[in-house]
RNA sequence: GGUUACGUAGCUCAAUAAGGAUAGAGCAACUGCCUUCUAAGCAGUUGGUUGCAGGUUCGAAUCCUGCCGUGACCA
């Protein structure tokens, strides 16, 4: 329990003029810095209730908190804010409560069970870098439901199937068919991405030609011989011809072991994999059972749809006249599927705020459907990462690969080692894991300090801080706890409680009491950005009196016990945090 | 046109769910601090009409209304 807490049970006893406070939305909470105290109660509230002076309700209040709590040492009233003041002995002894190992919050026997998309990629590029938000964001979300006791299963689905990756199946076979990554030296993942960007190179081309001799543009797109084949490419896949699916299915290895590679570099692990391919049937099966039952209706084209009959949203399309289906049918399927496969009680997608319409619309239609788990879906919604001058676009090769990004971050982290001096005993191997630990964690620090319905505008050329408020700074108090750490061995006494606090010390300790609430917290918000902002707070907390009061050379021997445990619980929840995060650490640097 | 999100210091962000005290950090610029625990650090200076105008309240960056701007989606 924590020290809000406290004093909001205690009133809940208390009785002001004979008429019990009843915590009646009293608010209560930490008191800022300019004034004398812990925590302060907001008593402007009472002032209607008791119609007496705001000194005098305060006073009479703080009288009856202190009388029931013993550690309470002082208190004062300022206009409308009780502030109170703890005993030292309150905060020392709360440390010592203070546990390595406390934040496995909820060890209950039964963990509700929660499954969490993302990244979802497509198979015809790699990834960059807003697939990276998607997945540190995924990750560390999953992460912090672990910790506050559900069971989690992290799921990716992967969008195989469709136009995108025939059009890298045609150019492959018309370019490249004796080239595999394997024998030009190219990534998976990069090398079927060259095709597409190869295909679209050969259709505009024939595109410009055709408008040229006099077609207009969509024309020019049925007469273009290239589209055409890729047209051919996705029926033949569609009736399951053997040779395209062979070669579909060589393309798609090649790109998930790429995949795998940035997965790993990143530090992003699935439980499970998802294809569109496997679930697109399933989707077409419970649309056309919707029209039987009256939630869909068929048009003359036979294009199938559904209308809200609502002013804000419109009619959407779930099954072409020709009887293909779109995104919004295999994610009805996939929906299914997961809810026929495991009990989930709840499934979180992460996925772009430009789908924000398309959940919405996928919420309501299982509802109509009759799903009852419909509301046990979440979408977590994220801004887009931009450029200064707008969207990353493929086609003018401005977007921002995932791979390149990771090599820049490792490369920074070594020239700037260098130029600090500090490589000395390293070995070439231990180097380079320093270089990447230090640079990933700057790069995925980057992006979680941001609130996730915010945008990120992504400045190329300037690099992304290693000083400040990053995810350098944390690290590097980190290592400089496990330094302090090493050179007190052989310190393992307790401290007593009777020595005094200084003001470093109360901040410090009154900050590790909020870390639980801030893991719930990012949990209720589906926002890590909250506790990437409390590791670095708590770090700047402890550089400040790391600077300015001795731990190893304090020559009282209680005091100094007392600070070696202060430093090494900070350690713990620096590390824990971060790693929640998904950021590792590092003992030295 | 409709829906929705966002707008805070030169730049990047925090504080907004649930209103609270003089709106906090970092970067950049400038000034100090390494013969005691890692200077990737610490201390300090400069920088704000919280997009604009109203409203509610003892109290508004936060809630409400209208407008302006930007993005996304739907058409």
């Amino acid at each position: 329990m924590n020290s809000i807490k406290c004093i909001k049970s205690v009133l809940k006893d208390i009785k002001l003029y004979s008429i019990s406070i009843d915590t009646f939305e009293l608010e209560i909470q930490y008191t800022i810095k300019k004034y004398k105290g812990d925590v302060t109660l907001i008593i402007f509230p009472l002032l209607k209730i008791f119609k007496k002076p705001l000194k005098e309700i305060g006073q009479e209040l703080g009288n009856n908190i202190k009388k029931k709590l013993s550690f309470i040492k002082s208190f004062n009233v300022i206009n409308g804010f009780l502030n109170l003041e703890f005993k030292d002995e309150y905060y020392l002894e709360l440390l010592l409560k203070m546990k390595q190992g406390l934040f496995k919050i909820n060890k209950k026997k039964h963990r509700p069970l929660l499954m969490i998309e993302y990244s979802s990629p497509n198979t015809n590029k790699p990834l960059h870098l807003g697939h990276i938000r998607n997945c540190i964001l995924g990750q560390s979300m999953s992460n912090i439901f672990d910790t506050i006791g559900y069971k989690v299963i992290r799921t990716q689905l992967i969008n195989d199937r469709g136009i995108h990756i025939c059009k890298s199946m045609v150019a492959w076979q018309k370019l490249g068919q004796s080239k595999t990554p394997q024998n030009t030296n190219i990534k998976g993942d990069h090398f079927v991405g060259k095709y597409y960007v190869e295909f679209e190179n050969l259709k505009r081309k024939e595109i410009e030609r055709l408008l040229s001799l006099g077609y207009n543009y969509s024309e020019a797109e049925k007469k273009s011989t290239i589209m055409q084949s890729v047209r051919e490419t996705l029926r033949k896949w569609e009736n399951g011809d053997n040779y395209t699916i062979e070669i579909w299915n060589k393309l798609n290895k090649w790109v998930y072991e790429g995949f795998e590679e940035t997965y790993r570099r990143l530090g992003i692990t699935f439980d499970e994999v998802q294809y569109e391919s496997n679930t697109y049937i399933l989707g077409k099966k419970i649309v056309k059972e919707g029209i039987q039952k009256g939630i869909f209706y068929k048009k003359y084209d036979g294009s199938v749809w559904i209308d809200f009959k609502n002013q804000t949203l419109n009619r959407k399309l779930l099954l072409r006249s020709d009887g293909t289906s779109v995104y919004l049918t295999q994610d009805i399927g996939t929906a299914v599927e997961r809810f026929r496969k495991y009990p989930i009680d709840k499934l979180i997608y992460t996925v772009g705020e430009e789908q924000n319409y398309h959940f919405k619309i996928l919420f309501i239609i299982l509802n109509r459907l009759g799903y009852p788990w419909y509301k046990k879906l979440f979408h977590l919604s994220y801004g887009m990462v931009n450029l200064p001058d707008g969207k990353m676009k493929s086609r003018e090769g401005t977007v921002v690969d995932a791979d390149d990004l990771m090599s820049k971050m490792h490369n920074t982290a070594m020239s700037i080692t260098q130029k600090l001096g500090k490589l000395k005993k390293c070995s070439k191997q231990e180097q380079y894991q320093l270089f990447e630990k230090i640079g990933i964690a700057a790069l995925k620090y980057y992006i979680l300090k941001v609130n996730p319905k915010k945008s990120i505008i992504f400045d190329p050329m300037e690099s992304i801080d290693f000083k400040g408020c990053t995810g350098t700074y944390i690290q590097y108090t980190y290592a400089r706890i496990c330094s302090l750490k090493i050179k007190s061995m052989q310190i393992k006494k307790k401290y007593d409680i009777s020595i005094s606090l200084n003001m470093y010390e109360r901040t410090i300790i009154k900050m590790l009491e909020q870390y639980i609430s801030i893991i719930k917290s990012v949990a209720n918000n589906l926002d890590p950005s909250i506790l990437a902002n409390y590791i670095y707070n708590l770090a700047k907390k402890f550089n400040d009196f790391y600077q300015n009061i001795n731990v190893i050379y304090e020559i009282n021997e209680n005091k100094k016990y007392f600070r070696i445990k202060l430093s090494s619980m900070v350690g713990y929840i620096l590390k824990n945090g971060m790693e929640l995060l998904g950021i590792s650490m590092l003992e030295r640097m």
